[in-house]
DNA sequence: CGATTTTGTTGTAATTCCAGTCTAAATCGC
DNA sequence: GCGATTTAGACTGGAATTACAACAAAATCG
């Protein structure tokens, strides 16, 4: 747009009417139960600020959406009439897909963050898109046959850089995909609305709404996993994601000037310094048994002296990537994921004090430093992609869903 | 709260009436005539997509708060019924103040981004807290008699650690400050409300709002200043600030790990081996030349040996710190201020080059590297910190100003 | 100089949230 | 066991905000 007088102008944000009154509020109180899993609607009151009218009738309309379920109250030894209960309803549910090296897994996600059922298919290779596409195009044919509920779409994580604007895998080095227009193959072949974002960054999702993240404004993840390690990034309550949705690579920052060749084409990335199955090897488990890391680790840090030298090798990088995160970030809390978790664990509170000692003292003063111990962050995060659009407008739920409409891709 | 059924629950968003909805159009309106200094009613019609008569009504309440005025249109030479100017009212004005190493800056700024006045007192050491207050006391107390306007507060951007909640500058290296109360300090000497923010976090603001980040959602800045590298970013449009307002602190991220010791206590930071003094010297200028610093160096790079070996030293480790900083943030553009600026511009694209090159393919290919062109950037974007306040609730303007009743820090 | 285009102004309608009143359903205290 | 107290749901009327439509005003166009 033109302004005559100073130049170009700028759109800024639009003004709002009564109806986006509505729908911000009906998105709040879907949320809050989304979160929360269930609530009263007195709770609803209290939380919302609303007037108790105002929370009936958008309770009314939500229920009247088949969002949310309205229930007995239940008995609750206080004073005055119980309320009447109200939960994120099952029938709209998500289904998220997360491929990876070894499996690809595959989720049915309900509001609340509820995994109904969760599938892993066990692959030799890692799997092509295509292979992707068609396993989880025949379990959604399937699920639609069994019937339960309204698909509302599909969810993605993909280890490596998604678009978010197309949904395309720009590049997942550990798969082998290479500029894959992953949300187009899906929203063809399955006609559901699709999302797709890094996988850290879902689980970092799935971390801040259900895991160690809740209640904090500022939460870094940083996942340990078999090809390389993940970043995902909430700053005040919402997702980073950057221009084009590449943000939170925190794997391939400079830990090491001195380090090692990345696949990336850089010198001494963290996630090149800093790597599962060197730990593997050394207390000698296999790929498929990185669930007994933490207990191997445990038993031998401090009494083996390989072990015990390459954890505190691994151990000092890591310290650097967490000092810079600390710098950057000033986040409350750092969540690790996977070996990264492992690593912490097993050595106990020596992460907290070596970043106490090397970041800043004012953002090294109050971040926590803590495992990750929420089961299938991944999924559960994809499962918000699909989720967010409904707990932003709850009204869309109403147009129902017409089949390969919509092709989104999330950051 | 607790929930009886689902164990805790979390307050979340508070729920919106109709008296947000107003003060949030408010918002939008005032905000769009700061942003672009001046627009007709129409354009505003247009830009918030609400209807004439709601523009109207809502002009007509921002110019009784003083807020906006209104002209006549002027000749726009298109067809139709010219429509009134609004433009930002000149009358509430904020005092900017930024303490340095070699001096105290103070400006009076208006709203639009304009800088009214602008005052410099050059100190022989660096200034102590209460020298800065003082002068800024003193400065105030003459503006005052001079009227001119409403003092609508302080906003102070520092070379340092500034808390968010408290705004006690936690240290300020440059500065040999160390836990200054300096909001309580300040605003018990003024009796005005008083905001503080790091440096680069007030430059980072003023660049997306007025200079290179303008319409960018995502904008990295990094200062090149006589004490050392400071950064400040914006993520999503929003100001990234950390749970205390100690994020973006980019010059203390690693880039050599056989780097000398830096003031922080650590091991290569950025602004241990990129620095100004050492190229100052290496093209023979003196600490108060600095604005000679990008000729000389394009002059005498590629030709004078010494001056290219440290350049390129110096390119080679700001290149790892923007590596990092893309790999992470995916912004739209990173801006270069003070002698990183002057450092790309003698240089020409090297460093686009460069980042190119190093970072991960996705988010390095559309990023932007540029040097700052804004004057005053920490003045103007103090000065925000101060605006902030009454672009997101304009009524707040009607209650007048309370003297030592607001002390607020901003991050 | 009238036709066209665009914008300001004004009164009405629709929608949303709130406040107050009454009713329902639990616990508390005797 | 039963009334008092407490808390929440249901309902109705009122205040505020935006949208809409019709008309007036002020420019350019032909």
């Amino acid at each position: 747009m033109k302004d005559p007088i100073g130049g170009t102008s700028r759109v800024g944000s639009k003004g709002r009417n009564l109806e986006d009154l509505r729908r911000q509020n009906l998105s709040t109180v879907l949320s809050l139960v989304h979160a929360n899993r269930s609530m009263t609607r007195a709770d609803l009151t209290h939380a919302t600020g609303l007037n108790r009218s105002t929370v009936a009738t958008i309770v009314t309309e939500l229920e009247s959406l088949d969002l949310v379920t309205v229930s007995q109250p239940v008995d609750t030894k206080r004073v005055g009439r119980p309320s009447t209960v109200i939960g994120p309803s099952p029938r709209h549910i998500a289904v998220a897909v997360h491929p990876d090296k070894d499996a690809i897994a595959i989720g049915v996600v309900a509001m609340g963050g509820r995994v109904l059922r969760e599938f892993r298919f066990d692959v030799e290779h890692a799997p092509s898109a295509v292979h992707t596409v068609n396993t989880l195009h025949a379990l959604v044919r399937g699920l639609e046959l069994s019937d339960g509920g309204t698909v509302l779409g599909i969810g993605i994580g993909v280890p490596g850089l998604v678009g978010a604007r197309d949904g395309v895998v720009r590049v997942a080095p550990h798969l082998d995909w290479r500029d894959e227009p992953l949300v187009d193959m899906v929203a063809s072949a399955t006609g559901l609305p699709t999302w797709a974002a890094n996988d850290a960054t879902c689980a970092v999702v799935a971390e801040g709404q259900f895991g160690q993240g809740v209640d904090e404004e500022n939460v870094v993840y940083l996942n340990g996993g078999a090809g390389g390690i993940g970043g995902g990034v909430i700053v005040g309550g919402q997702l980073l994601s950057g221009e084009n949705g590449y943000s939170g690579e925190l794997g391939h920052m400079l830990v090491n000037s001195d380090g090692g060749l990345c696949h990336c084409g850089a010198i001494g990335c963290l996630e090149t310094e800093v790597n599962r199955d060197d730990l593997l090897g050394v207390v000698g488990l296999g790929d498929a048994e990185a669930n007994l890391l933490e207990q191997r680790l445990r038993d031998a840090y401090g009494t083996d002296q390989d072990v015990t030298e390459l954890v505190d090798r691994q151990l000092t990088y890591l310290g650097v990537a967490m000092r810079n995160i600390v710098n950057i970030f000033n986040p409350g809390v750092i969540v690790l994921g996977g070996f990264l978790g492992a690593l912490r664990n097993a050595t106990d509170a020596r992460l907290q004090d070596d970043v106490e000692r090397s970041a800043l003292a004012g953002p090294a003063s109050e971040v926590r430093i803590v495992s990750s111990t929420l089961e299938d962050n991944v999924l559960i995060g994809a499962g918000e992609l699909v989720f967010r659009t409904i707990l932003r407008d709850p009204t869309s739920a109403s147009t129902g869903i017409m089949p390969g409409a919509e092709r989104v891709a999330a950051g």
